[in-house]
DNA sequence: TTTTATTGATTGACCGTTCAATAAAAAAAT
DNA sequence: ATTTTTTTATTGAACGGTCAATCAATAAAA
């Protein structure tokens, strides 16, 4: 069994497996023998590859954080010089990309956001994506309102896209993409139309 | 020191202390022995009055959750006909009160619905809660708007509301209630003047 | 022979709960 | 009015349990 090269397998496999266990116990309760057990190795791997539990839990959300990039550039790569509201539109898309809407990465983007209040290297991820989120969409406002309303608007349907997610989250029926993305979309039109 | 009617008193103590202990090191961290040391009191008395820490935590959240509903209701109350605008203003206030956007509030909340996930006592009166939210939305809406856009219209605003108080929590800067305020206003305007 | 991969028992720290002990007020009895 | 009993309040050490991290041992490829 033992051979070389071994590291970026087990790495995905404990991330996968990390997101599991949270889905299943939740954040507190997944201790890394629960995590092993989901990878189908033993505890000590995860002290090997990733320097104890924090290296691991904060590579997961590295993970997460890194679909969610992906889903949202290359919706937007494809656009170009296309008009404000569809680099919106894409942006909003890509936010509700099924990596994203998945019942244990909503469960454990809940978890990081609760955590990172208190561990400073979450946090740093976690303000960097918000940040990303917040500029992606005020720039494209700023191309057809002027900078206050752009700045609002951004706000807003930050606000508006993370509040939809969250709700989802926590419901008993689970996020319905389809409906939420349309609330999504008629809160650009109604910014961009209004003058 | 020892007589009779403490029970109140110390109540109101340790949950204050859940909440300091929780802004302070998080839901995690938060021991009886972090959070006796806050109240000034040993640990044992928290298993005296709450049944352990279980109870306690829930007895905080349901703290929270009646100042919601209080804050919520008392502008309510003096509106009594007014029209759909000012009760939905209202209900933005009552969410957006000093009592519910003190960094420890908007902390515990966050911790609390990250736990609700997994522990069913709590995702009750989280969905409680949550329904509420909706259904005052829903009803004021639907005094002025068909059933469908009053529907898409509270979801809308209880995102809204709720997304504008996670990224607030989440912010370095903390949440700018005015201008939290003012976006769900414009959204409630908008709603309303689409015919 | 060296390197990489993996195991899992052991260790040390910590946490929530329990409970016997203590103290003071309240209630009952004298 | 005084003493005795009961009730309420509180402490904190002791206990049982859990967890993350460590590390010596093992095994297979390089």
């Amino acid at each position: 069994m033992p051979k070389v090269g071994m590291q970026p397998i087990r790495r995905r496999q404990l991330i996968e497996a990390t997101l599991e266990a949270i889905d299943e116990v939740g954040l507190a309760d997944a201790t890394i023998a629960r995590i092993a057990r989901h990878a189908g190795v033993s505890t000590g791997i995860i002290s090997h590859y990733f320097d104890g539990k924090d290296g691991l839990l904060e590579a997961s959300m590295r993970h997460i954080l890194g679909d969610l990039g992906s889903a949202v550039s290359e919706r937007r790569r494809a656009l170009g010089e296309a008009p404000a509201q569809a680099h919106l539109h894409a942006i909003i898309d890509g936010n509700f990309d099924r990596s994203q809407t998945s019942r244990s990465v909503m469960k454990t983007w809940l978890a990081f956001w609760a955590s990172s209040m208190h561990h400073t290297n979450l946090q740093r991820l976690q303000r960097v994506n918000d940040r990303r989120l917040y500029s992606n969409l005020s720039s494209q406002f700023r191309r057809v309102l002027p900078k206050r309303q752009a700045r609002d608007a951004a706000r807003g349907l930050a606000a508006l896209i993370d509040g939809l997610w969250l709700r989802g989250a926590l419901a008993q029926e689970g996020l319905d993409v389809e409906r939420a993305r349309q609330l999504a979309y008629d809160y650009v039109r109604e910014q961009l139309d209004t003058p």
